[in-house]
DNA sequence: GCAAAGATCCAG
DNA sequence: TGGATCTTTGCT
């Protein structure tokens, strides 16, 4: 799967080579867990929507809606394989190496201009999208980084023979 | 109204 | 290893 953002300067665009998934109220690690509540009510909308909230603070954090209406659910996009426009996310994030662009989900936000602007935008009908690219090589299944609950739950899903995710050698291979 | 924690990143 | 930095949330 390939993620593209169509900024009016230039195409941005990426492999997604690590998720994570979120559910609703019966995943302690997702923000839909205690209810609908005013920053996770586009996880409760449709479909094939983003997802964008700020984490700490500071960062911006991508996910796509993929659950129906009223049943909160979401992929993470956490490690991106930068496809087009590198030099202008190398610009975006300060000049850093090919591999330090986008294995982060605040990485992947700062290097694609991807703002809290975008939360609750259609992908489908958006500057945003996602479109079918190479199949994945060998995925391997981990538990998600950085929760303080569920983060035993193995809901994460990198290539792992990138050079572009986020962790190395995590705590759980497949 | 106030305090605390958070799906992170970077520098030292 | 800890600081940056600020929004959301829940409790008083």
């Amino acid at each position: 799967m390939v993620l593209v953002h169509e900024t009016p300067a230039s195409r941005l665009s990426g492999r997604i080579v690590e998720t994570e998934s979120y559910g609703g109220e019966e995943d302690p690690g997702s923000h839909a867990f205690r209810g609908r509540t005013r920053r996770n009510a586009v996880m409760f909308g449709p479909p094939g929507h983003a997802y964008v909230y700020r984490s700490y603070g500071i960062h911006a954090c991508l996910n796509a809606v993929t659950d129906d209406t009223d049943t909160a659910g979401a992929v993470l996009i956490r490690a991106l394989e930068p496809l087009d426009g590198i030099a202008v996310m190398e610009g975006n994030r300060g000049g850093r190496g090919l591999s330090e662009l986008c294995n982060g989900p605040g990485k992947l936000c700062a290097a694609l201009s991807i703002g809290l602007e975008l939360n609750g935008t259609d992908l489908t009908a958006s500057p945003l999208w996602i479109e079918r690219g190479e199949p994945a090589g060998n995925v391997m299944r981990t538990g998600r980084i950085g929760l303080s609950h569920g983060a035993d739950l193995q809901l994460r899903f990198a290539v792992a023979d990138s050079s572009h995710i986020s962790r190395k050698r995590p705590q759980v291979t497949q």
